[in-house]
DNA sequence: AAATGAACAAAAACTGATTATTGTTCAATA
DNA sequence: TATTGAACAATAATCAGTTTTTGTTCATTT
């Protein structure tokens, strides 16, 4: 039942009204008060619902937390995929990606919570779970560049996958490791050349 | 004066035999208690030393759990070096890396610690300057590359540089980002796929 | 010169009693 | 049928008082 409710909120129904209710309500309840001092009877209060639809909903805080946060990145995908419309090759769309993540990070909701709560936000960073949920967003972006011949068709879809969202991670969240990678022409530059032929050629 | 004795421990003087008995006290006790639990008056009563010498050499408990660390990762960058001239390739090298960095999280002291302070191991992972001071390690290498020809001698030492750290600790703190890379080969092919050529060729 | 150990105020950790929150159940309501 | 709101035990957060630890100083020892 539990579990049902789980693999319900899995396939996150943000359309229905309840459901976003719930998830408006605890967000700019963690946006306040961030996640340890977000509490069920608080999230009830603004969303003017009964806390019993809430446990409805979602089993528990860990899950309402997880569902915030699940929405919060569906919605930062979707601002990535439009502004990626707008980039012509595969460099162009990762180091947009790169500067795209910077920014959330440095700006939204996790700039916040890493002032109050620096442990929690180090945590979310360290779940590989975070990442592999977005691992879908990449495969077309890897099909076009190959049918436009920017990269090898005979390159492995989840191989390529990878390496793109390993470089993209690693980019986002160590912005210098070395060498300083801190404006779009640098970023640009350097993965031009290791996305292109890595170190060789 | 403080930052002097900063300075002085960033030369970290292993070799002064009061600075390896106290290094030796704070890293027996962190292995005991944590780096929560961990006291100067325990590291003192373990190293059977007075407070006060402690705190002649390490300005705070902070310096000193940090030069526990800086040793620790000494030691273990030691150990790598000790791999690597077994291995003829970049590419087995950096497999190696990955391989005993992984072993090195998964049954060191950090595995002890994330059992009972996993904030304090994130908050380390997620600090680039812990990475940051290991890069200095791999420019031989990629020399020796270059020279055999392995990669090209065109590639910036210090992009190269750049791009075997990140692959290395990507590899190493997300063993699974969508391409299951388990073991030694599956890594092994990985990494001589992107290095050898990206996505191109 | 470096190490010790004692003294000290300020900061942090601990403790136990109190209060708030969680997660569950269920009858009433819309 | 979904939501509500009340009741409830179990768990967790809070708080004020107490103890421990930190970081500093300095006279004494090695």
């Amino acid at each position: 039942m539990t579990v049902a409710q789980d693999e319900q909120f899995n396939t996150a129904n943000y359309s229905d009204p309840m459901v976003a209710r719930i998830l408006d309500a605890a967000e700019q309840t963690i946006r306040r008060f961030g996640i340890r001092r977000m509490s069920m009877g608080e999230v009830a209060r603004i969303g003017k619902l009964s806390r019993g639809s809430i446990y409805r909903h979602f089993g528990d805080k860990e899950a309402l937390v997880e569902g915030v946060f699940r929405r919060l990145q569906q919605g930062f995908l979707n601002r990535t995929e439009a502004l990626l419309e707008k980039q012509q090759t595969l460099v162009d769309k990762l180091t947009e990606s790169v500067v795209h993540g910077r920014q959330d990070i440095n700006e939204g909701i996790f700039a916040a919570l890493a002032e109050t709560e620096p442990e929690t936000v180090a945590t979310m960073f360290l779940d590989a779970g975070f990442y592999k949920r977005s691992v879908a967003f990449w495969p077309p972006h890897i099909k076009m560049a190959q049918e436009k011949a920017e990269i090898s068709a005979d390159v492995d879809t989840a191989l390529a996958t990878d390496f793109i969202m390993r470089l993209a991670v690693s980019l986002v969240i160590f912005p210098d490791m070395g060498k300083p990678l801190n404006n779009r022409r640098a970023i640009k530059s350097y993965l031009r050349q290791v996305l292109d032929s890595g170190l060789g050629a």
